[in-house]
DNA sequence: ATACTAAATTGTAATTATTACAGTTTTAGA
DNA sequence: TCTAAAACTGTAATAATTACAATTTAGTAT
């Protein structure tokens, strides 16, 4: 995985294993959705390790974190900012493509108020289409 | 207090003190920090009853979760929907006033992919004016 | 005013996501 | 191949939040 190389990172069997399951599962799963998930292919994965490299690939802006969900972090493949929106009844966390100007302006890394933007998340949440249909 | 009378809440006095604080201290509280102020004046008062009031209050949208910190949620008074800034070094929240199209759509509790938004944040994160002063 | 009922508060105990840490293993470069 | 720094592992600790049962209170009807 080059993408690693190039952040300065070592390329390491679990963080290959971590990065290709968030890109197969887009459902933004959880710390421990990919753990249970790749312990079965190796059970010497530690929970820890998981913990680590979600969070070296968050920082270096390979993977996003998403604190949309009100009980735990989940995690998005990829770097490109969209929206998101966040069921409460299922918990299902949905992409939205909600055109925003703000975008733009924080992918040059802009100054806002003397602040340093380095990240952007447009978060909403409700009752998805789903659950609106099962129970009105 | 009107306010929670009419969510159909009823009026005690640690809701309003809750209340009050939030009003008095817009800097973003945890449920711990309100707790620990209003400990000082009304010792009996529980942090079990701290969190009910700030989830209730949250549900009928008199006060607002954010969940832009990553390790604890803080409260805004108020429902006004506005950007926000988490300075990853201090941990101190901003309230920016970035000017954003989707706010007006979604005060219209427009429905969206077929799913209905009763919620709207936006986030960004980087490093504060006052640390970068101090750190460059 | 008084009594009543549902709602709210309290305190403790449990839960759960996340982090700390020390020891071992592995990666990447000389 | 050798080495040092980085990464991995497993366990134990932390800290935010929730569950729950008993008590108290707010608001309404009598």
């Amino acid at each position: 995985m080059q993408i690693l190389r190039n952040k300065g990172l070592k390329v390491t069997p679990q963080r290959i294993e971590i990065l290709r399951f968030l890109d197969e599962h887009r459902v933004h799963p959880t710390a421990d959705d990919i753990y249970r998930s790749l312990k079965k292919t190796n059970p010497s994965l530690s929970k820890t390790t998981v913990y680590n490299s979600l969070d070296v690939l968050t920082k270096k802006h390979v993977i996003q974190c998403l604190t949309i969900s009100l009980s735990e972090h989940r995690y998005d493949f990829g770097n490109k900012m969209h929206h998101h929106f966040f069921c409460y009844r299922c918990g299902r966390i949905y992409d939205l493509d909600f055109s925003c100007p703000n975008i733009k302006r924080i992918r040059r890394k802009i100054i806002h108020d003397g602040h340093r933007i380095e990240e952007a998340h447009g978060y909403f949440r409700g009752v998805c289409k789903n659950c609106l249909e099962k129970e009105g």
